[in-house]
DNA sequence: TAATATTCGTGATAAAATTCACTTATAGAA
DNA sequence: TTCTATAAGTGAATTTTATCACGAATATTA
């Protein structure tokens, strides 16, 4: 067992942001069949370095072994036990546009074991429609329907005007987290973990990065 | 003028991924109709220091004046004009799943100098089909688009296993920046910008937050 | 079996990012 | 006009994150 984990360190949150990718690429290697692999092979294809990746993994233990690597398969499912993996997450999505839907159909999301129970919307042209497996839902039966069938994530995808107001019902109702596509910032009502995901910022950042690139010819 | 920026400082990363959300706060707030704010309040609004916010922007100039504050208009367009958005930025999208059909939908990309002239994809029962004011194209023809009407920016919004291919097409037609919604680290040839958005990462995120706020109970 | 090459885990060091705390400028009040 | 309060900008200190470099364990080869 680790000394770092028994010392109680706390994780940095640059590690947990790592964690993630760590778990994509050591799927894709198992995908390919590799068997071991060393923290140096890993890192490079990681573009980080060695000793970061040995640094992050070392808060949560020892998975490898001196002279010879790491397992794969036991460092993948290592990574996914300290992520959660295991269970199961059931979520709702309300705004049932593109972002909405492309969330339900995207298959990567159930194996990771988000399960969906049920789509809102309020726009008439949408409620009723078919999304996947689910009906999408008046929005106005959102809070009725989390009564009744309690979950642990709320998924806000609707346009930024209404997610604030969203949230407060999502919160209310006793989900746990909010995974939030709106631009902006969600007040917390309560101790719920809100994961933001600003595409528009993402963009913004790219038009830096091309003017940047362009300054330095 | 800013000595640091004299002295030519490279700005570092942290501050870079924070300028959109300055724009989205000051966006904001003109939006509100404020004239003028001090960076006690500003930073308080965003949940950072105040300290952070004018350390900040002390990377890229002098914009508040000391004993007033920061004239709310003044920030907003010298931040947008940091981040390059007086320009035109031209796109094509590879991919006319949801993700490719919300970008074009969302206006929020259009009013920050997003310009998309196509959208591609290679499954029959997409091509010909409108999205907004396009149709989409046989990603066949990509190639030869791009040769014809040349853009700076590629959206790769495809299924995982073919987003590299895509890339390099894109890369070969001479796009500087790739906004890459694909879970794959994608190899570059050349000098091209790849800015990754990786929804699934951001999803097992959410559930390590969700499991380490229940292990502290 | 012994010798050699790997490679992990980690304490120490370096670099990067954040916060502190102070100086200076100026707005607004008296 | 003078005084006081406010608040930006910034060098220095602190904290956080990343890298280095080495000891210890194990695999592999001779």
């Amino acid at each position: 067992m680790s000394a770092k984990t028994d010392k109680m360190v706390t994780v940095p949150k640059a590690v947990i942001n790592r964690l993630p990718m760590y778990h994509r690429f050591l799927y894709q290697l198992l995908l390919e069949g590799k068997e071991k692999i060393s923290s140096q092979e890993l890192s490079q294809l990681m573009r980080i370095t060695s000793s970061q990746l040995r640094q992050d993994l070392s808060y949560f233990g020892e998975f490898g072994q001196q002279g010879y690597g790491y397992r794969v398969e036991t460092l993948y499912q290592a990574i996914s036990g300290i992520l959660g993996l295991e269970k199961q997450y059931t979520a709702v999505i309300v705004g049932a546009g593109n972002i909405g839907r492309a969330i339900v159909n995207y298959p990567g999301f159930s194996r990771r074991g988000l399960k969906i129970t049920g789509i809102f919307d309020n726009n008439p042209k949408n409620i009723g429609s078919q999304v996947g497996n689910l009906t999408v839902m008046d929005v106005e039966h959102l809070a009725d329907f989390l009564k009744k069938y309690p979950v642990q994530i709320g998924i806000v995808s609707t346009p930024v005007q209404a997610a604030q107001k969203v949230a407060y019902i999502l919160m209310k109702s006793g989900v746990r987290g909010i995974w939030n596509f709106a631009p902006i910032m969600l007040e917390k009502n309560g101790d719920v973990v809100v994961e933001d995901i600003h595409l528009g910022d993402s963009l913004l950042t790219l038009f830096y990065r091309l003017n940047e690139k362009e300054g330095k010819n």
